[in-house]
DNA sequence: AAAATAATTGCAAAATCTTGCAAAATACGT
DNA sequence: ACGTATTTTGCAAGATTTTGCAATTATTTT
């Protein structure tokens, strides 16, 4: 039976005996005087707050805040199996020979990984990691200049307009920092919203992809409202209230 | 059977292990104390969310530069003095703050490995690789959007235009295939022509970087005219009839 | 082409996790 | 205080996941 609520108490023995660099069930109960199953649904119960993450065997800390941007070659592995389960369900909407269109940030960037499951596409992205998990597939691939922005290496900015406006783009699949049911997404660089509405506004239809992490989440800047999306990918189960206002907007879910 | 997730804790012994400089499955074996069997499923799910890349026997890490210079090797090591000189000299023409462009080419791309010795320059490129080389450093850098050519890893063709066109450029550094005072630049692909001829149109100053065995070589497109260059760099000492057309059509040429 | 080395896969053992349940602890109304 | 309702806890059975081994398949070397 799942508890109602940890004990403040023991909820701070736990996430200082995280800090101190304890890890395993074992080592917790040792330190809390109580048993495995317990500890066990103890760290449940923080996992849902989100002070921590389970894994296997124990639990690790949780990365900062959430809305500054991940570094980039640091916690891509953060939530790995959501984003590739994210990702396959994002395959499942791509055709051979489509002309889709990939965002940065690295739930896209999982979907990049498993283009070659399909033929021929055309890709264009603004992501430097995503074209570069491209170059040596046989899909046309097309890159929107622009300026390059390090932290998330994309190419971002009004210089994207330019080539944005010549295409036309089936599937748009786009990430985000933060994606909350009233304020749209939101992300931590005006240019990089930038290109992101811009692209949107553009594409035939627009799949956001977005774990469980990013719902509810609002970053600095806005960068496209609910109008924007039309399909919504992600891995949790979302709250009855959220789902009620995708209804309400007509976008579509898309879970496992 | 494939795991559903690694620890993070043996996660960040592998990735230190590979930084560190191993690269062997007996090594990691020995390194965390599991079996080959074992380590081979670790890689297996690093390698799924992009953290390293696998190859028979082991591991290496992966970089973005990792990834795009492997297939310029062979070129790059061939005559790599010379280029490295050509590089040099140019460099000598690059002032603090300068808004320069760089084109696809070994002989370029060792200009690019020389721009830490400048500030704040504004780059901007249409070579993949010439970009993750500058990728971590401090400069601004602008990646001409267009379709991708693997072979040279530059993006060409007619989509360059557009940001082409709204983009001022002081200098321009430019490889070629061929050079010959008869027939000008030539290269192998027209839309890697293209966008060469429509960057030269463009810039202030066009520089050719062009070591001695492109001198008096035609490949199958023409890639500009001699009216479009207003600096020969070259490693090599031209022969009397070549300096006489270059200087006649007022190309100044920069030898060592 | 054969031999050697490495990778994948099926399988069973070990470790870990989830869940139902009853006992213990706690909260709550009187 | 007391008894009752609610929540938490530990236990144990059953389900999952991870792991190492071994057989098979693939790749590289000789």
């Amino acid at each position: 039976m799942q508890r109602k609520l940890l004990s403040p108490e023991r909820e701070d023995l736990i996430v200082r005996a995280l800090e101190a660099g304890m890890r395993t069930i074992a080592e917790f109960s040792a330190e809390l005087g109580v048993s495995e199953a317990t500890v066990r649904r103890d760290l449940q119960s923080l996992e849902a707050t989100g002070r921590l993450r389970r894994v296997h065997g124990g639990a690790e800390p949780m990365t900062l805040d959430r809305r500054l941007e991940p570094l980039f070659n640091e916690k891509t592995s953060q939530m790995a199996a959501e984003k590739s389960r994210i990702a396959e369900l994002a395959l499942a909407q791509i055709n051979d020979h489509d002309s889709i269109f990939l965002d940065g940030g690295s739930t896209v960037l999982a979907l990049a990984r498993h283009l070659n499951e399909r033929r021929r596409l055309t890709v264009v992205t603004n992501s430097l990691s995503a074209a570069a998990e491209l170059l040596e597939t046989p899909h046309r691939l097309i890159l929107l200049g622009g300026e390059f922005r390090p932290i998330s290496r994309t190419l971002v900015g009004p210089l994207t307009a330019h080539l944005a406006n010549e295409l036309h783009i089936n599937k748009a699949f786009m990430g985000t920092i933060g994606f909350s049911p009233a304020e749209g997404m939101s992300t931590t660089d005006p240019n990089e919203a930038y290109t992101k509405e811009l692209i949107m506004r553009r594409a035939d239809r627009v799949y956001l992809l977005a774990d469980s992490s990013k719902i509810g989440v609002s970053s600095l800047v806005k960068s496209g409202t609910l109008a924007d999306v039309d399909v919504l990918i992600t891995e949790a189960r979302l709250p009855q209230a959220v789902l009620h206002v995708l209804h309400k907007r007509k976008i579509e879910v898309i879970t496992p």
